[in-house]
DNA sequence: CTGAAAGCGCTTACAG
DNA sequence: CTGAAAGCGCTTACAG
């Protein structure tokens, strides 16, 4: 009735005693308990076949003597599920990526899957071969946070892997996407700085192509009839800002304000603006797009458009552990707010309880 | 002289055609190439047979064509070996263990290894079932970098993989352990803030147990003749350093200068003090353990004892994919330097050219 | 140089 | 409620 001990294949496995050395395997406890491998599958996964509660119990006290735990390569063979999602990050030394990752992994978690997180400091190159490696350790869903906005990341469908992009500001063919209505935050931000006052607002954005936060920024100075401020174009780094500040208020016929589109940029900027001798907000209001712990401490704290990144990775990782079989790909937009902090020149909110959470919140802007 | 077709279990796969559809195996390959299964192995692990050069070149072909891409899962059952690594951190919201995520996933990726990330939040409970849990999904080995220093994490032996301590300051029974020489780290910081002139060093430092760092702060002070400064307990979060400062500088006989313990409490500190309107490093020399990248940025810029993060990921990963059998679990300490900022009261190093590298380093300490 | 076959540890129809 | 058996996709002695 019970099965046949286990073939040693290396002479390494025990050939007899009760207590196996080694890797126990099912057929192990089957032994033990005297049921069958298939009971013992029953048990552990509570189905798919009942199980009398009196040998349930010996599985279990078997399980529990011999210190089993089931083989998750095996099981993963077999059901063709491995239980877990890959995640591809630009560069997870920037904290919106490293928040982002955080929230994935919880929600992954609590969904019983695991988390393989590459990083790919931004290389096309190194991204694709990321995600073919992370296809090939037979991960059940792909979640890509990449810069390359416009581009075709790698050829998605032939991946055979169901993949959601993460981060992304529009739509993309036959892809499900997850992100922020960046244009709508940029607006929203730039609208409050207008709201102090400021007539020319520099911008600090990346890449060579012209996106969301930029069509943002223009659309809230054209909204109040001003005409287009200064603009940089650097990467997303805390240098890519200290870069692009320089340049913006290194001159005499500077801006009153920035609006950079990373909390890293503005970072940078801060120093850079430390070292022309301008002040902020006094003589530069800053504000900027994300929202991480880190602008949280940033001197002066800074005012920004916060992405909602716990709920937007709750989207993403729920949209590839149960996907919704009826619909196409599409497109979820998440509204970002607007959290006040010391950087724009709003009285200090919370001045003295620093250690506790973000001020005042904006209303979502309308739909 | 070809392998059957793949026996279909429930009507998913293809009864015929030569282009399999669903997931390709190494058994369509071998038909399509005419060769057996164990060439298509022997080929695609170059060995430990060899194959023709004709007969590669056939079978390259057909992986090609079909775009056959090896089972991980299989070949890990097959194999016993994952080749992949479990890193538990306690927390990837600080930059200090997100720089060492990056470092450990970077070192792993070279030896063709992926990384399983998780993240326990310095919680002992959440810490011991992600281990087990990561053993579960049958890792090749784990690196642990705990805040539990003293305390046994797990009872490691009985896991069955190969485990090695991250960011461990001193030797455990029987585990591998690799880190840094916080104490004479933390003498050396404290040593140069007194060769700044400064009598009376706060320090700020968490946990409830003396370690090395506070060690070495006493070190340094004792060895100056000096009384040992006012201490602060707190998390190793931003704003444990903000609480911290605040109680150590908020009254009338404070201190002119401060040690913390991590960037992370530096960064906390900072505000408080700027909130207590105490210049940095006019009113009080800051410096700080860790040497993270926003320790760089932070303002003004951070003079910091670096731990050598690449380096000590580099020992953590090779121990447990080249396991030295010889030797005996042991522990690898490695050199702290001191980074030159502003915060420590030098004269700016690199003023104005804040895009390059970090600038002084001092020589290591001797051994 | 190449192939037939066993077996890694699971799960799950199928038959009792 | 329980068991015998097939099969997931690999690797690798073993035999030719």
């Amino acid at each position: 009735m019970a099965t046949s001990a286990p073939l040693p294949r290396d002479g390494s496995r025990p050939r007899g005693g009760s207590l196996p050395r080694g890797q126990v395997t099912r057929s192990d406890v089957a032994r033990y308990a005297g049921v069958s491998t298939a009971v013992v599958s029953y048990v552990v996964n509570s189905g798919p076949r009942p199980v009398a509660e009196a040998t349930a119990e010996r599985v279990r006290d078997a399980i529990r003597v011999l210190g089993y735990r089931p083989n998750a390569s095996a099981r993963a063979l077999r059901t063709g599920s491995t239980q877990m999602l890959g995640l591809v990050v630009p560069e997870i030394g920037n904290p919106l990526f490293a928040e982002m990752a955080i929230a994935v992994e919880q929600c992954a978690a609590r969904r019983g899957h695991a988390v393989l997180l590459v990083n790919s400091e931004s290389d096309p190159q190194v991204e694709r071969t990321l995600i073919r490696s992370l296809t090939a350790r037979q991960v059940d869903g792909i979640i890509i946070s990449t810069v390359q906005h416009g581009s075709a990341v790698v050829d998605l469908p032939t991946l055979g892997v169901p993949v959601v992009l993460l981060n992304t500001f529009s739509a993309q063919d036959g892809v499900e996407t997850v992100g922020v209505d960046a244009r709508e935050g940029a607006r929203l931000g730039v609208e409050h700085l207008i709201g102090h006052g400021h007539t020319r607002i520099g911008l600090i954005i990346g890449g060579a192509e012209v996106e969301a936060r930029e069509h943002g920024w223009q659309d809230a100075t054209r909204a109040a009839g001003l005409p287009d401020g200064p603009l940089a174009r650097e990467t997303f780094t805390r240098e890519g800002g200290y870069r692009g500040a320089l340049r913006l208020f290194g001159g005499s016929d500077r801006p009153t304000a920035l609006f950079a589109s990373s909390d890293m940029q503005a970072i940078g900027a801060l120093r850079a603006l430390g070292e022309l001798g301008l002040r902020v907000p006094e003589d530069v209001a800053v504000l900027s797009f994300d929202g991480t712990d880190e602008a949280e401490y940033a001197a002066p704290r800074l005012t920004v458009v916060r992405q909602p990144v716990e709920e937007m990775a709750e989207e993403a990782v729920a949209r590839l552990i149960d996907p919704d079989p009826e619909r196409a790909p599409h497109h979820a937009s998440f509204t970002p707010t607007l959290v006040i902090g010391r950087s724009c020149g709003c009285a200090a909110p919370s001045e003295g309880t620093a250690t506790t959470a973000p001020a005042a919140t904006a209303a979502p802007a309308p739909a």
